[in-house]
DNA sequence: TACTAATTAGTTGTGTGCAACTTAATCGCG
DNA sequence: CGCGATTAAGTTGCACACAACTAATTAGTA
C-alpha cells in the first residue's frame, strides 16, 4: 500500500476502536513501537555528529533560535528541567554550549550555541533526509500523519 | 478538524519533506511528543493498577496468551531481554507473575501470570475504553494513524 | 516596604531503553 | 561423540523521562 486512499480503503472489516485488551489493537503501542523504531533509525546516523535523538532534539531547537531559556526550551520540547538540566550539562561538557545565567533575571539560565555547536549545523543537514527516505512514506502520508499526531498530541494533552 | 478528508484538505502549502533542520516540520517529533503525551495520559490510570505504561503492555501480551518466554515476549512488544529482564523482575516482585525456566529447554524462562495478575484484567478494562475517548480521533482517524504507524515501523525498521 | 506567592532551574529517586557483554544451555556439523 | 557456533536470559553502564522536592530569585500585594 502507498497511497492515503489505499490505506482508507484497506481499512477492513476489524473494528477501529472496539476497546479490546488485545495489543495488536491498540493505537498506543502503534505509536509506542513507531517512535522506538524511528529513534533507532536516527542511532546510528546521529552517532556520527556525537548526539542523542533527545540531545538532536535540543539542538534542532537552538540552530532555530540562539539564545533561549531552559523554560522555552522545555515549552518547545514538552520536557521537564528535570531532564532537560542534566542533558544540557552534557551537551554543554561535549563543548556544543554554554549556560549562562541571565543578568535581567538571574533565575533564568540563556542557553547559546558555541562555535562548534554552530558548526554542527552543517553536518546536520544530511539527517532528515536520510530519515525521510527511510520512512518511505509518500508526502500526503508523511503531511497526514504528522496532523493526526499532532490532533492526537493536543487531544490526549489536558483534553 | 475531524475528518479524514478535512484533515487532507488542510495539508496546505508548506513542505511535506522539506528536509529543513526546523523542529516543527519533523514528523519525527510529532511522533515523539505524541508517544510521551498519550503514555502521560495513562499514568494515571496505570496507576491505580500499579502499572507503568511498558507493565501494562506486558500484562496485555500476558493477559492474551499466558505463559509466553521472555524471547517471544520481546518480539511481540520489539524490547531486548535488558529492557525485560529487569521490568519482569518488578513485575514479579509485584506478585503479578511467576519465571520458571522450562524444562526443555534450561536456556528459555516461561512467564506465568498468578492469580492476582490473572484478576487484574478485569480491572484494566476501562482503560483502552478512557484512552480512545481521550484521544479524541474519530474511527476513520483512528484507523488510519495506526496503520500509517504501522507502515512507518516498517518502512523504518531495516527498510 | 515587608512578605508571601509564584517562577526558574536543578537534584534525587525510580523505571525504562539499548549497546555491549557475560553465562549457561542447546544446536549442528564433521 | 566432540566441539565450535548459536541461542536465551541476564548484567552493566549510560542516557533519557518524570514525579517530588529543593534552592534561589522575582513578582505581586496588603
Amino acid at each position: 500500500m502507498s497511497t492515503v486512499g489505499e490505506l482508507v480503503g484497506t481499512a477492513g472489516a476489524e473494528p477501529a476502536q472496539g476497546h479490546t485488551l488485545l495489543l495488536d489493537d491498540q493505537l498506543c503501542f502503534a505509536l509506542y513501537a513507531a517512535s522506538r523504531a524511528v529513534t533507532a533509525r536516527y542511532r546510528p546516523l546521529l552517532e556520527e555528529l556525537g548526539l542523542t535523538y533527545p540531545q538532536y532534539l535540543v539542538m534542532l531547537v537552538l540552530w532555530e533560535q540562539d539564545s533561549i531559556s531552559v523554560r522555552d526550551l522545555g515549552a518547545a520540547l514538552q520536557l521537564e528541567s528535570s531532564t532537560l538540566s542534566p542533558l544540557l550539562k552534557r551537551l554543554e561538557a561535549g563543548g556544543l554550549l554554554r549556560r549562562e545565567r541571565r543578568p535581567d533575571d538571574e533565575r533564568s539560565v540563556a542557553i547559546r550555541l558555541t562555535e562548534a555547536g554552530a558548526r554542527l549545523e552543517e553536518r546536520a543537514r544530511t539527517v532528515p533526509v536520510d530519515i525521510g527516505a527511510a520512512m518511505g512514506l509518500t508526502p500526503e502520508q508523511h503531511t497526514l500523519t504528522q496532523q493526526l499526531l499532532r490532533l492526537l498530541t493536543a487531544n490526549v494533552s489536558q483534553g
